[in-house]
DNA sequence: AGCCTTTATTAATTAATTGTTAATCTTGAA
DNA sequence: TTCAAGATTAACAATTAATTAATAAAGGCT
């Protein structure tokens, strides 16, 4: 469900380092680039749902490499934040229509960066890849309508067993670790047992007929045909 | 097999007896300091894995504290977590510049806590290397999925089989040392014995095939077509 | 509101898989 | 040829997941 792609520029590793690990234990794909150069490189090739731009870099700074990825394109639905010291001169930064669509300060607080992030891209809502329908041999999943089908037939799930179904449908084959489970369903907040898994991953298994979740021993989950 | 070290730091002796008493409860050796300066002296010499660190405490304070601990040298790997009263100023902690991995609020709920503990040290496993997918000869390895393929054929591996695999892979050809796999794949705290390598590396042999896998008598094991 | 149904979580038990060890055998380098 | 390093095997231990049933929480409906 939750598979989005961020692209994180910064000049300082440390930087690139705490933000993306802290958005890549919430299952979020991170890419992560050192300079503006770089950055519009990867974000032709990877087309991210967000990019967080570092404003003061050398040579070629934040708001000029926003600059250039607004002319880009297929860069048109991409979101960009940029991500400033606090107490750094603003009125340039606000004044300068970049198009950025958000700002985060440094220094970078984990669970604020995290909740900001997840409310920049719920906010982006509905577009791409993450609502993305996918149909699975068998399997088809139906977001709109919060229903899935197999062969055809209808079946209602619960919000979290769907939720469950989603992500590890959003790319079958892939093994998601319980701890990517938890974050990207419950989120970071809530606690609850691992059995709990198990048992959603049960239900399910009884609905839809043991042969697609597979379990990976020691490792997570994950969902083939 | 869980004996890894905490060390918690907190002026207010009940919450080192209470988030002492769970923490010990699940299997770590948990030791304990009032003020940063013993917290320090008790840091270098136990080498903990995680330390719990109040922020709120008379003369040195955690943020203090955890600055001069990230200055020595033998505690680059360990873990800090700040300890704070929900609802502190958080922008007045500015954690991470002074090199806190996570947070945890007061008042400890017990559950929480020692889930959120796990999580930490449990990320701390999780960290070494992101190493990339290697195809070599007829073996391919993917890690995302776990899976390994021999002509395109899929083989399901345990974790520990699997890791080994995956690092005698991460440069065909080169010797890895039994220590050197030990500290890979076991790391550090856990010790087992020589023959278990042994053993996984038979294991692998009978599903690859002997030729694969190389004996370099007296030093360790390489991968190679 | 109170009742009923569905969904979510936990706890306790069992089952399966995986990991480790110990004991013995084989091999190859000095 | 000798002998330490490694291979092999099977027994055993530990870990992890599956299952079941019970309980709690949430939602719907008169």
């Amino acid at each position: 469900m939750k598979k989005e792609k961020i692209l994180i520029v910064d000049d300082e590793p440390d930087i690139l380092e705490i933000v993306g690990y802290n958005l890549k234990k919430e299952g979020y794909t991170v890419f992560t680039a050192n300079n503006g150069k770089e950055s519009i490189k990867i974000a032709k090739k990877e087309n991210p749902d967000l990019i967080i731009l570092d404003v003061m870099m050398p040579e070629m700074d934040g708001m000029e490499t926003c600059y250039q990825m607004r002319n880009i394109s297929s860069l048109k639905d991409t979101l960009i934040a940029f991500l400033s010291a606090r107490g750094e001169d603003y009125s340039q930064i606000a004044g300068f229509d970049a198009g950025a669509d958000d700002y985060i300060t440094k220094p970078v607080k984990p669970r604020v960066l995290v909740s900001k992030v997840k409310a920049i891209l719920r906010r982006k809502g509905g577009t791409t890849s993450e609502e993305k329908d996918v149909e699975v041999g068998e399997i088809a999943i139906d977001r709109e309508r919060y229903i899935i089908k197999k062969k055809g037939k209808e079946i209602n799930l619960p919000k979290k067993e769907f939720e469950l179904l989603s992500l590890l449908m959003s790319k079958p084959g892939r093994v998601y670790t319980r701890e990517v489970i938890m974050n990207t369903i419950w989120g970071g907040e809530v606690v609850v047992g691992d059995r709990t898994i198990d048992v959603h991953i049960r239900k399910l298994r009884e609905k839809l007929g043991d042969k697609y979740i597979k379990t990976v021993k020691g490792v997570g989950y994950k969902f083939e045909a």
